[in-house]
DNA sequence: CTAGGGTTAG
């Protein structure tokens, strides 16, 4: 038996390895020596069941001790109580106890009794001890393979930072899979969501599909796992597609399955379809993962309002309550609120993890407060005992890149613990951009394709730091090498949701109905922006190196014409709400903050990092000047991928989806 | 009455 719980990946049990022929039997034959369990009143076993039913362990384990001595046993469902209470307590030394007991002078417990055992030192994380006893026991049943199926598909996630152990992790799920199949195990309900939960955390969504499609008869929790497969995997299409689905097969939705379409709204930026879903939330607003996911969807769709009132609403928050809040106000642009939040937080007794830390961090780097920004990410380990990881560093980066201190930012990252990735190195090569720093540029540029070849936005932003420099002859090369190298730039596409339709824009697409009355009413807005002092910011004109110069390619970026898209389509007062796929352009960011001004309308942009505010009519006059230097922010970092914005695209006058139940 | 579903970052 080779260590699961200790394991290094050479030393990862394949199943074919193992006991192969063990575990395609299903032994039948009794065991042969199997006491029965005695029918003579006996106090110490009254005192045990009692002790089981009461959740009393310490008298439990002392009446244990008398029946291990006199040979007598209880049935097993008080053995199951009592390890549901050795769980509850995390209790691992009682509880293995318990397994010698049962075990002890050749009495032979039932499938049932091995099953909550196995389950336990899976819960327990002693993988070995499942694992013996799975491998032993004389039957199988079908809670026996589901529990193991759990089990070995998360032992391989463990790890997740060493990048070839997911190979052997999802092999190991696909040889389950196939013995399953072959044992005939392959309908049970349980054990194919089983295999659709652990497929789909290993981002086999399709694989999780098919097992969902086979199925002949499925519950509410296989629905909830197939559409929480979808959700967590950033197909909230999908997901959505899959929750109309299962209200036409006549389920209703529980707290799980609420769960997963907030965040598939939280996903797609759907603002309307969340507050519809938020109507059914009500009934279950004790439920606390369920109003986290509200809070997010609200953080994610850029109205904090909403997020706020729900957050001061909430009778119970933990870790992730506070977490998202202060992520929320963060990538929203309000740094000083996320920062009092931080230590409200704290002096409430809450204990922040990593995620918090990243937050805080993120809402530093944001607001420039380097000080700051330096003294939680130096205290992060001595006062809450968290190490700083990849993203912490990330953070810090960020905050001295932005602040111009692009030499500490390098040391930084040459000094880091964790390995950089290519998001420390694109993070650098950001700062490089803002303060045109043509050398530390190119030396991060370099490290970026180093470990991503096809990053289409590097090689767009090493350009066009090279333009800006008037380094023409550079930004001509960096050009030739992109296309020799087939790397080719995700579209820039911008989504904007009106009556429960999504409406999707594409750089030069026409296919929106109404295209031409947009583009006329565009011009026209140019126009009089112009007038008052708008000067498009044409160092982002570069941006479209492989396509041909159109006359005035800036005019034309998605997210403008979503923006005067709303403007046309939405009622007067109402926020124009916008998800991007890339990051927005300066010059983009300049139009809408002038253009809300200039019209009085409140406009949100959320792209793939952060969300931009721009409050309308608060101040008539137009700073134009002041406003070019004021939030740079550059477009061509690839996050989301471009088969999604395509598929998004081709679903764009689509309903959505009617709440009905 | 032992097994399967949902929340924060990247």
């Amino acid at each position: 038996m080779k260590s699961l719980s200790n394991y290094k990946p050479k030393f990862l049990p394949t199943i074919s390895t193992l006991t192969l022929h063990s575990l395609l039997h299903i032994h039948h034959q009794p065991h042969p020596n199997t006491p029965t369990q005695s029918n003579l009143p006996n106090t110490h076993l009254n005192e045990f069941t009692a002790a089981c039913y009461n959740r009393d362990l310490p008298t439990a384990m002392k009446a244990l001790n008398f029946m291990q001595k006199t040979q007598i046993w209880a049935d097993s469902v008080t053995y199951s109580e009592l390890i549901k209470c050795c769980l509850a307590r995390g209790a691992v030394r009682e509880g293995k106890l318990v397994h010698k007991h049962v075990f002890s002078s050749g009495y032979q417990p039932k499938t049932f009794l091995v099953n909550t055992l196995i389950n336990m030192y899976v819960k327990f994380n002693l993988l070995d001890d499942a694992w013996k006893l799975f491998d032993e026991m004389p039957e199988r049943n079908v809670v026996s393979w589901t529990t193991m199926i759990a089990a070995f598909a998360n032992a391989g996630m463990r790890d997740e930072a060493l990048g070839f152990l997911a190979c052997s992790g999802l092999g190991i799920l696909r040889q389950i899979h196939c013995i399953i199949t072959k044992v005939g195990l392959d309908s049970d309900v349980f054990v194919r969501s089983a295999l659709i939960d652990k497929y789909s955390k290993w981002g086999e969504v399709s694989n999780a599909l098919t097992v969902f499609n086979e199925m002949e008869t499925r519950d509410l929790i296989v629905w909830n796992s197939v559409i929480g497969a979808f959700a967590q995997n950033s197909d909230g299409d999908e997901a959505l597609e899959l929750f109309k689905r299962m209200k036409r097969c006549g389920f209703l939705a529980d707290q799980a399955t609420l769960t997963s379409v907030l965040r598939a709204c939280t996903g797609l930026a759907l603002l309307e379809l969340g507050r519809q879903v938020h109507v059914h939330v009500l009934k279950y607003h004790r439920d606390l993962i369920l109003s986290n996911a509200l809070l997010d969807m609200y953080c994610k769709c850029g109205s904090m309002e909403d997020a706020r009132f729900e957050f001061t609403r909430m009778v119970n928050k933990d870790v992730i309550s506070w977490s998202t809040m202060i992520i929320g106000l963060a990538q929203n642009g309000f740094s000083h609120e996320a920062i009092d939040m931080f230590e409200e937080m704290t002096s409430s007794g809450t204990r922040p993890n990593y995620i918090t830390i990243v937050g805080v961090l993120f809402a530093c780097s944001h607001a420039g407060f380097v000080d700051k920004g330096q003294s939680y990410f130096q205290s992060m380990e001595k006062v809450y005992g968290i190490k700083p990881g990849r993203e912490h560093y990330g953070c810090m980066v960020d905050l001295l890149g932005r602040a111009g201190k692009l030499n500490e930012a390098v040391e930084l990252i040459h000094n880091m613990e964790p390995e950089p990735d290519v998001v420390t190195w694109r993070t650098l090569l950001g700062a490089c951009r803002i303060h045109r720093n043509m050398d530390l540029a190119a030396y991060a540029a370099k490290r970026v394709l180093d470990l991503d070849p096809d990053d289409a936005g590097t090689y767009i932003l090493l350009s066009n730091i090279y333009v800006n420099t008037h380094r023409w002859e550079d930004a001509e090369q960096v050009r030739k090498i992109m296309k020799g190298n087939n790397v080719r730039k995700e579209p820039g596409c911008s989504w904007i949701e009106v009556d429960k339709q999504i409406h999707a824009f594409v750089l030069r697409d026409n296919s929106h109905p109404d295209i031409d009355e947009i583009t006329r009413r565009l011009i026209q807005y140019v126009q009089r922006l112009r007038e008052v002092g708008y000067v498009p910011d044409t160092s982002f004109v570069l941006h479209d190196v492989e396509g041909e110069q159109m006359e005035d390619p800036l005019l034309y970026h998605s997210e403008k014409l979503a923006i005067v898209y709303g403007l046309m389509a939405l009622t007067k007062g109402k926020t124009i709400r916008i998800r991007k796929n890339l990051r927005i352009c300066g010059d983009c960011h300049l139009f809408a903050k002038l253009l809300a001004q200039m019209e009085g309308r409140n406009i949100v942009i959320r792209d793939p990092i952060r969300y931009h505010h721009f409050q309308g009519g608060f101040n008539a006059s137009l700073l134009v000047n002041g406003l070019m230097v004021d939030h740079i922010e550059q477009t061509g970092v690839m996050i989301e991928n471009q088969q999604k914005a395509l598929t998004d695209l081709s679903k764009k006058v689509e309903g959505i989806i009617c709440f009905s139940d």
